[in-house]
Parts: structure tokens; C-alpha cells; sequence
DNA sequence: ATGCAAGTTAAAGTGAACTTGAGGTCAAGC
DNA sequence: GCTTGACCTCAAGTTCACTTTAACTTGCAT
């Protein structure tokens, strides 16, 4: 009897317990069954809530992560995958951006950070690089 | 006469005219002026823009860009700077795993992501990740 | 002077991801 | 067997970031 019911998922991973009644919901995750009427959860949940929540940071709509791991795997071809993959990759290129940007503000004390010539260059970089590969 | 209509600007960056609107309303940029009822902006407008759909990568709220860089540079104290790093620095090493995963879900072909040992494995390291620096 | 494309406002609508609230159910402990 | 508290459902409400719509105004070309 090592099933779960909804608040020890919710302690376990942070998440509200309403959050984990919206995903059953929307078929996102699925109870192993119902002690009466409260659902019970295998504890392979607690992966696929990290999971949907990786896939959040990424950016996917809840929509998306279902399509990708419903039921029965994916059924995304694989170059949409790969695509989905490069467009992290740039993800992580801005973030890179940002991180220095907000570590340069963190230090340099420039009147305001728009005159800050690094800033400025930063701001630049930034734009070309989303120029060059679409928005 | 370099000065740029809304639907220059639009042109140039590819943000909808509605949206440089709702922005302008919101606070977030400010035409130089009007001619007629149009509203005109300087260029530096580009830059600025390029700075909120940066800021927005990397997951701040419209409200948060505009606090950070506000019409009178940032009253955000240092320490709270460089945590919001430290957050997309982790964000960052959450997107590498997402982008690795994909691109293995786009090679390997196991019945089904939930049972390959590899998927399995990347889960879990994400989920340790997750659990050891606050969600 | 007239017509019209391109702007303007204010208000309402949209979609995603939740949250909240009211009222109901049920297994367990006293 | 009755209360209690954790869980339930279903509907409505919230926030964010826009978009759409309807009705109005204006600079510019004809």
C-alpha cells in the first residue's frame, strides 16, 4: 500500500493539490485508482511531475507536453523534435545574455544601466542574435 | 526626420502594432512625441524592445522589466540582482537537460519515453536538480 | 475639398494555467 | 452511529499578456 493520496503528491512535490486535480483533469496525469472518492497515485507520478514541469521551464504548453507523452508516446515527428531542440538551444543563448546582463547591473553602478556602454553592447548582441534567428 | 511611426517600429521588430500600444500604455516605452495623434518614437525605441523580449526569455513579468529598467534606471537592491542570476543559471542547466532530452526522444526509439532507460535517467537527474535548488 | 489608409481610443474578448468557493461525500476515530 | 476532516465536484473568478472591435481622427495624395 504505497500509493498516494493527493496531498502527499502535493507535499512531495510542491505542488497544490488543486494544481494535481487540474492536471488529472486534463488528462495530464491519471490516478491509479479512488479509495472512495479520493484519488490515489502510484508513486511514478512524482517523475512525470518533474517531467511537466521541465517541460514548463522549456516553454511548452501543457497541451504540448500531453501530445509528447500522453498515454502512448509521442507521436511528434522527429524533426519537429529536433527543431523544438534547436530552439532551446537559443533559449539558452538568450538566457546566457540575460545572466551576464543582470550580474553586470548587479556590479557596475553606471547612472543608469541604458548609458552603460557594456550594457549597451550586451543590448546589442542580444538583438542581432534574435534578428538573425527568428523571434 | 529619423524619428519612426508605429508601424516602422512594428516593421522592424516584428511586434504588432496593438502590442507597442499596449506597451506604450503600459509604461513599458515612450513615443518622443505625436504627429497629429500618431504616436513617434526615437530609435533607441529597437534597443528597448529587444531588452523586454529578453527580459520576457527569460520569464519576467512585463511589470518586473518595467521595474527594473523604468524610466529611472533599477531600484532593485544588488542581492536580489544577482539571485535572479543565480535562478537563470539554473533555469539554463534545466533547459540543457530538456534540450538533451529531446534530442534523444528524436533518436531513440524505445516502445515508449516512459520505459527507456536513458529517458528514465535524465528524468531523474532533472527531478534531484528540482528538488535540491527550490522549485 | 475629398477620400482613404493608417493611425487613434476605450472597452471587451481571448487563451493559458491556475485558484477559489460553495456545497457534497466518505472512511476513520471516538 | 456520529462527528470530523480530508477529499470530492462543478462553476466561477483571477492574472497575464495580448488581440479584437467599433467608432473616430488625421496627414497626404488626387
Amino acid at each position: 500500500m504505497k500509493d498516494l493520496d493527493i496531498s502527499e503528491v502535493a507535499k512531495q512535490t510542491g505542488i497544490p493539490a488543486s494544481t494535481l486535480r487540474y492536471y488529472d483533469e486534463k488528462g495530464l496525469i491519471r490516478s491509479i485508482g479512488r479509495r472512495g472518492a479520493k484519488r490515489l497515485y502510484d508513486p511514478s507520478v512524482l517523475d512525470y511531475l518533474a517531467l511537466i514541469q521541465l517541460g514548463q521551464t522549456a516553454g511548452f504548453k501543457l497541451t504540448e507536453i500531453a501530445g509528447i507523452f500522453g498515454p502512448d508516446g509521442p507521436q511528434i515527428p522527429r524533426d519537429a523534435l529536433r527543431d523544438k531542440a534547436a530552439g532551446i538551444e537559443r533559449q539558452i543563448r538568450e538566457l546566457e545574455v540575460v545572466r551576464d546582463g543582470l550580474r553586470h547591473v548587479a556590479e557596475c553602478s553606471a547612472p543608469s544601466h541604458l548609458e552603460c556602454p557594456t550594457f549597451r553592447r550586451m543590448m546589442r548582441l542580444a538583438a542581432d542574435h534574435r534578428r538573425r534567428h527568428g523571434e
